[in-house]
DNA sequence: CTTACCATGTAAGGCGTTACATGATTCA
DNA sequence: TGAATCATGTAACGCCTTACATGGTAAG
């Protein structure tokens, strides 16, 4: 009953709202969970058959527009297995910051090189900001009519407080290597 | 000169500031660098064998209170490698919070179950933070007389911005659970 | 007609954790 | 004298990414 495996507890609480497809659920790892979760093909599609064998979700082909497609759907023993872990306490957070890394070794580059990864960093929240935004306001106005997605809010709302508070630091940061270069204004 | 491995960029950029054990680039990363990397004993000292056999680090018994340490050196290659690395556009940044998986499948177990999942959250949080508050405050005091430390400091301003926001997530997150648990205070 | 996207998978190999193994020293 | 911490490592195994392989459809 231990070690569950995170692709399989990821992709058992995507089927758990809807069944999906193996495109379907990396497309959701893509986009509702980036900021906080991902995961490739080469795990999604063999997990998927691992779950159908292990009698956690069940497989049924499907066609639309003579395409045919794989869709999972979770079984009644997906969703306790689900619970199970729900009811887990949480074993480990991590974040992996390569620009943070390349920042803290910064002093052997100097301040440009410091300035660079910066703005890359803050061009790429920049980006994904607008999608949380979005997703906030969808979620929010329907919150009454579909409270399920209260979960999926907080989550949203913890990407975009988490995003504006980089996009801060890195205001910050520009200041202080500026200030710092020996130019003033 | 591609596919540079992160574990061994991380070990030059710490010795790149000091001669260390694998003991203390342990520590450093339990400490300094624990709220964006992390690595286990199981990386560390075989990445440190690979550095020497590769010529970026040099390695020396040293002997202190009659207990034999190795400490490794980086060398002269050894600062060029982790230049060019430092050189190079940011790959990925990534974060696997185990806590926002469990809480966006939260409406499977309830608001209870999440409530409880974010209180251990908000208590590590609450933990941490001091220790980032102190480096910020000793950073801060030797930043005129030491301006290496002006990227150490970068990033611990980035780890105390951050938890902050996260601590007043938690808040908040529990406010919209409690309101929409159906028991007005 | 070709680029982008939809859609499903496999294989190799890398990377790194966990668990194990060992032993010294310090402090209560 | 026992626990905690210092200190260094190895081996097995697991997990996942990358790259490869294939082919349909939609849009410009």
């Amino acid at each position: 009953m231990a070690n569950e495996k995170k692709i399989d507890c990821v992709i058992l609480g995507l089927l758990s709202h809807e069944a999906l497809t193996g495109y379907e659920i990396k497309k959701r790892m893509d986009t509702a969970l980036s900021y906080f979760w991902g995961a490739s093909y080469g795990s999604i599609y063999p997990a998927l058959s691992d779950l159908v064998a292990r009698g956690l979700a069940t497989k049924k082909e499907y066609s639309e527009n003579n395409r045919k497609k794989l869709i999972y759907t979770i079984t009644d023993d997906g969703r306790d297995y689900l619970k199970n872990w729900l009811a887990l306490p949480v074993e480990k957070d991590e974040l992996r910051y390569e620009t943070l890394l390349k920042l803290f070794f910064g002093n052997e580059k100097g301040p440009a090189q410091a300035m660079t990864h910066i703005e890359a960093f803050e061009k790429k929240i920049e980006n994904r900001l607008p999608y949380l935004l979005y997703a906030e306001n969808i979620l929010t106005e329907h919150l009454e009519a579909d409270p399920t997605h209260k979960y999926y809010l907080l989550t949203v709302r913890f990407g975009i407080k988490t995003y504006r508070t980089y996009l801060e630091w890195c205001g910050e940061a520009k200041a202080l290597l500026k200030k710092n270069q020996g130019n003033a204004d």
